[in-house]
DNA sequence: CGGAGGCTTGAGCCCTTTCAATGTCTGTGG
DNA sequence: CCACAGACATTGAAAGGGCTCAAGCCTCCG
């Protein structure tokens, strides 16, 4: 179990964190984080939960997501390691969402109300989260376009190029080559097709020279072809190293 | 032209600022707004203006919406009076948005920087202005999953079930009857449909007894049904009456 | 009275879904 | 080491929801 350490290390690669002054990186880290390590499919903080809580990908994916009374399942989000995420629960407690492991990874978590009084008493602090919502929410604004304007190709494209930018952004080395976690069925999920479909998708990318698939390493072999068929523009991600 | 008389009333209606303070009410109202009158289709900051801000919907409605290379549009967030909005200028300034009145209205808006140095010397009311982007981005998430995962009737039963409850909390006496001043082809740039669809599925809406329309009056007949249809809940809202 | 924008309607097409079956890989237990 | 289960990926055929194109209509407004 990971702890203090690895979070440390996280924290200068956090994007929330860009903006934040060196006391209030402190005041963070000095919270009462608890650590978990779970499985895939594990739910982070479950709809039944009283504990309204905040919480820090270590490492692993996750992803946040609506299920209608058909069955059906809406991605809304995914986080990748070192993503500040489950915000919106200081607001509204239960929204009908559910945030989920993706892989087996570490989670820290913090009670809600930790975090309140540790915001009361730093407004850079707060200023530095109100921050990180507005990107999530410049990202669900993104999304609706994509899904709401695009064919199955663009939006499957537009979410390639968007994983590349940010796992490139938290972690990865090389820019092109990564690896996205997710099932056909998840990715269809997220971009409001069918699993079926997504897959005859992904062929033709792969068809067309775009990108290459193995497992779930994913190759993207000519960014200009695969960024203009999906409009892309990483401006909304507000990374640094956007380009 | 209105102006601080009107704000005033304002206020006292406006979402964002149920939990503001009086003396925060007192700081939002004293800053430096300007007061513009504009015409349907008029432009809200422009995408050429280098200028930030944000701004307060005196009257009148308005959309934000994101236009694609290929002319296709996608309308992400519609405001209505009382509204505060354009929060996200404070973070991105080009998000490639672009914020326009729905019909003719007032607008008091404020520069960035003077709501900066507002925010600044006062942590409360910083605090209630980021609830107003988490209530953003809970209705972008609601708007998502409504766009991916709902067929035509779905979509358009939602929408018009949350301007309902929107409309009423913001000013409307009446519950199920209220105006909605947008065309069939904006309606569809909301839904992710097309105009041809969206006047379909409206006419199927009326032959099942659900609602009524008459010029860019809705009158809803069968709340139970339409928000059954919609699968309709109004938390994410975040509305006091939301019933 | 003419025009423009918005609403309707019809017909045909196509992208995406559904349904169903087959293939592939990985981990597990005998 | 092989058999087997389970989770994913892949494929084909057929149906369908929504789109496109195109024309007709209505209403408001100068």
């Amino acid at each position: 179990m990971s702890n203090r350490a690895s979070l440390q290390r996280l924290w200068s690669s956090l994007r929330a964190n860009q903006h934040l002054s060196q006391a209030d990186r402190q005041a963070l880290l000095s919270l009462p984080f608890t650590c978990r390590t779970l499985a895939a499919g594990d739910a982070i903080g479950r709809a039944s939960d009283r504990i309204r809580l905040c919480a820090i990908l270590v490492s692993g994916f996750a992803y946040c997501s609506k299920i209608l009374p058909d069955g059906a399942r809406q991605i809304v989000s995914v986080h990748v390691p070192a993503d500040f995420f489950g915000l919106n629960n200081l607001f509204q407690p239960h929204n009908g969402h559910e945030t989920r492991m993706l892989t087996p990874g570490e989670v820290a978590s913090i009670a809600a109300h930790a975090l309140e009084t540790a915001i009361r008493a730093n407004p850079t602090l707060q200023g530095a989260l109100w921050r990180q919502t507005a990107v999530e929410a410049a990202m669900f604004s993104e999304w609706l376009t994509n899904i709401g304007r695009r064919d199955a190709q663009g939006r499957i494209a537009h979410l390639l190029c968007e994983f590349a930018v940010r796992l490139r952004a938290a972690q990865a080395p090389e820019s092109t080559r990564f690896e996205l976690p997710m099932t056909q069925a998840q990715l269809a999920d997220t971009a409001g097709l069918t699993a079926v479909h997504v897959n005859r998708v992904l062929q033709s990318l792969r068809r067309a020279g775009l990108v290459e698939l193995d497992k779930r390493k994913i190759t993207i072999n000519d960014w200009e072809g695969l960024a203009s068929m999906a409009d892309f523009d990483p401006a909304y991600l507000q990374s640094e190293r956007a380009t």
